[in-house]
DNA sequence: TATTAGCACTCATGAAGTGTGAGTGCTAAC
DNA sequence: GTTAGCACTCACACTTCATGAGTGCTAATA
């Protein structure tokens, strides 16, 4: 593989990011930083082709990518290009203001803020509930037999939930069941709360089982949700305005996308592209690709953040933003999560 | 209009919602109900069209339905159908268990097995969050100068919001808030939570004024998310897998689905079919219809319900499940509203 | 040996032409 | 008032054909 056939390829795939159509020869002769015929063109081209880098649609049309082609291509224009201060300043701006923000907001803007500059879905998964630990909760009466169940973890997530019980619960009720909470919830790690751990609680409240058991179930539920993996989604309609998607694969995987987790947490470090349906099974939107970094928090991998879209994407511009991104969320929060009492390890 | 032509404008729309196809006179003639010969249907049908109730898209084609000749289809289908017990049961038990859901998780409940059962996108508006009060307002500190606002209406909505402070606050400052918001927030009518009433608020607390406005200004931003009209949609998915309405309109639909509000809540009552685009710029999805009916509370109109389809939508099945939910959620809501004061335990 | 010009070949694409059939309106007979 | 019969319309599917972009191969050239 020598230096011309390196730069015939990248022109190729510049050229089908750009325009979508297979191209020729001919194209490709005429461009400045190609400074061979055509006829010479064609033979690197039948050879690129042999090694697996390119394939034709039809033999009388011009050469695309393949998958190869595609990873070949990334690695050599990959950490090419920078984002400008000017660039940076626009995405940091979109992020709002981190220092005033919990981490579950921060994830939520990152997602939207990448999907807006790169007109693509994006997906970012937070590991960070289930290493997190229930920093408070409570039990708060509102009238009406309705209680409210506030529960916060450690790292800002905030989850409530209203339960509307039979009866209205007695001072006794109340004061019991508050400082049964505190003493066995909070500080305790997510992880930590498994169905059998939820049943000893509920024995563990001996006479006051029967009446709190509505709420108790509340919680066993709120924890549950929380034990999930958190996926959030953004741009999703972006992948329906583009041409390369069918839209009965978008619109399945847009009414599926919770189960998006798993693929995320793949054990793969660093930037990874993933081509939709012919290399994965799970993430099958024919034509697609997704480009997916690692952001860590305190040098522990704490979750995903990915650009969906189609294969023809313009890797030169959107790897750059995903840095970015994911440099940000890793700085953040490990400035967050160093500073106090929380989960140190030991 | 005698009895013959309205037989036949209502089995060419039956005819037409069945297959989406343009239906002819011969079709129409071999129908059991249909007792004259094809010619015969011809006169008629051209009668039809001269009236407005049919068209056809070429002269070689059979006939559809217009806008009118539906209108005309859906009074005389109207109340013909109903719901059997075993329905219903299907219903009741999507929609959970209604004595212990909150009013918003009932209307949310309802939206989404509304989408399930029909297949269509729904939406459910709730005009109660304006005629509501805060019952609750709460700030709980939780570590790392994070202080959650919690704040609970009447009508059961929770909201929470995380604020990130500069510097923790002390005992002084977290006793003046929690009593200052007590006595100035709880029992107020979300309505009347101007923007200058709030002004007034924060410069009432004088001196605290500087150290506590960021949580002030949190709370008023969440006062003014409550005061926006609430407008829940479910199924959008639904309008994108019909081949009968076009991606493009359905995406910009769901993407400014929130402004729906208004138009939901023109002054109109009863059971309403609105079609899109040529009927309704504000609801622009071209060869759509949307059938809405309005669910009341203690006998105001507390919001809307509503299914959006296509144009060639099974009427026939969807207003009675239409009716059943509006019922169900008038009797509940106002069951709820009216038992405040109930004692019938101990 | 690497590159190039030349040439025959392929094949998707789009335009033009054609046949088919479902459906119509009109008229005259029942 | 209803119906059979007939000429007419027109979307749609099908075929045919010309075009041209692009190819591989070969022989000449640097």
């Amino acid at each position: 593989m020598d230096a011309r056939k390196l730069r015939i390829l990248t022109a190729v795939v510049d050229n089908y990011i750009k325009t979508g159509e297979p191209v020729g020869s001919k194209t490709i002769s005429m461009m400045p930083e190609i400074k061979v015929s055509a006829a010479t063109v064609r033979n690197d081209m039948a050879v690129l082709e042999e090694l697996g880098f390119l394939e034709q649609p039809h033999t009388s049309a011009g050469r695309i990518p393949t998958f190869s082609g595609y990873r070949l291509y990334i690695e050599e224009v990959l950490g090419k290009s920078e984002l400008d201060a000017e660039e940076k300043e626009r995405l940091d701006s979109m992020l709002g203001d981190e220092s005033l923000c919990t981490e579950e907001l921060l994830l939520q803007n990152a997602s939207t803020a990448l999907a807006e500059i790169t007109k693509c879905a994006t997906v970012v998964s937070n590991l960070a509930p289930k290493y997190s630990v229930i920093s408070k909760v409570e039990v708060i009466p509102t009238g009406k037999r309705i209680y409210v169940i506030l529960l916060i973890t450690s790292n800002g997530k905030i989850k409530n939930k209203a339960c509307r019980m039979t009866f209205d619960l007695t001072e006794d009720h109340m004061n019991f069941l508050q400082k049964f909470l505190e003493e066995n919830l909070e500080g305790v790690s997510i992880s930590d709360l498994s169905e059998e751990r939820l049943n000893q609680l509920i024995t563990a409240m001996g006479t006051y089982m029967v009446a709190l058991s509505p709420l108790v179930k509340g919680i066993c539920e709120m924890s549950r949700d929380l034990q999930k993996d958190e996926v959030i989604v953004a741009g999703e309609q972006n992948l329906l305005s583009c041409g390369d998607l069918d839209k009965g694969e978008v619109v399945r995987f847009i009414s599926h996308k919770n189960e998006l987790g798993g693929l995320l947490d793949d054990s793969m470090s660093g930037l990874q592209i993933v081509f939709g349906e012919e290399e994965n099974q799970n993430f099958a939107i024919g034509n697609s690709s997704m480009i997916v970094s690692k952001y860590q928090k305190c040098g522990k991998t704490a979750g995903s953040l990915g650009v969906i879209g189609p294969v023809r994407l313009d890797y030169a511009k959107i790897i750059p933003y995903i840095d970015y991104f994911t440099e940000k969320l890793t700085r953040f929060l490990s400035e967050q999560g160093d500073g106090k009492d929380d989960d140190n390890d030991g």
